[in-house]
DNA sequence: TCCATGATTCGATAATCATCGAAATATGGA
DNA sequence: TCCATATTTCGATGATTATCGAATCATGGA
């Protein structure tokens, strides 16, 4: 993952509203959610929200897909695991700074760097 | 951790110097590297590089002590592994975003959220 | 005490970001 | 075709961010 990714990522995550937004993708899951119930959930006007989306959706960090006359948006997980990747092994000195949780994993096929 | 300080955390990271600044400085480990040391490292002016330095250290990135005449900035591992924690468990929909690697850590004690 | 060095703060400026109503675009149904 | 719904784009505005030279502050040594 280039820096430069990582720093749009990171801008695009630096947002109180994109943040939350981000984090309501992950708890819809592969379903997603439309922009209507997004601006709702988050009490975010329609076209403030629309900016939120297209920041995220820059970074890479969400997709989109259309049904009828909703957009359907996604979180992508992939993204996020490349920019955790990245965080831990130029930003933590090692494998000192990993928390232990969630090494119960099934996937080892996600990974990015070196 | 509360999403605020994730929000200031990233926006701090979320910026080219800033994320060059803090690599340099987790590479450099507990012994850390003065101020004059940096900005010569990213070809930064002095000015500048202190409004990075203030940036991280308001985000709880980064410390400061002082050496003699010189200010030493060293890199907080804990915040880090707290602001990771936070990633993992709220952005990343359970145990299936996390990278591999890092599962052979020795520390079990730097977790900070549930 | 005086000077040199290391670093920050101040101040001005340019650039980017966030907000949100109004207008425009796309889709589906009557 | 015409209308209603879902959403984005446009445009204007205020706020925050990044940059960097000059001035200031802190420390140590002669």
């Amino acid at each position: 993952m280039e820096s430069e990714t990582v720093v749009r990522a990171l801008g695009a995550l630096a947002q109180e509203h994109r943040l939350a937004l981000f984090r309501l993708l992950v708890q819809a899951g592969p379903d997603g959610l439309a922009a209507g119930a997004i601006a709702e959930a988050l009490g975010v006007p329609a076209s403030s929200l629309s900016f939120h989306l297209a920041q995220l959706t820059n970074a890479g960090l969400i997709a989109q897909r259309r049904d009828g006359r909703s957009l359907i948006y996604t979180a992508d997980y992939g993204a996020m695991t490349a920019l955790l990747g990245f965080l831990m092994e130029n930003c933590c000195g090692g494998a000192v700074c990993a928390p232990a949780a969630p090494c119960d994993t099934k996937d080892k096929n996600e990974r990015t760097a070196a």
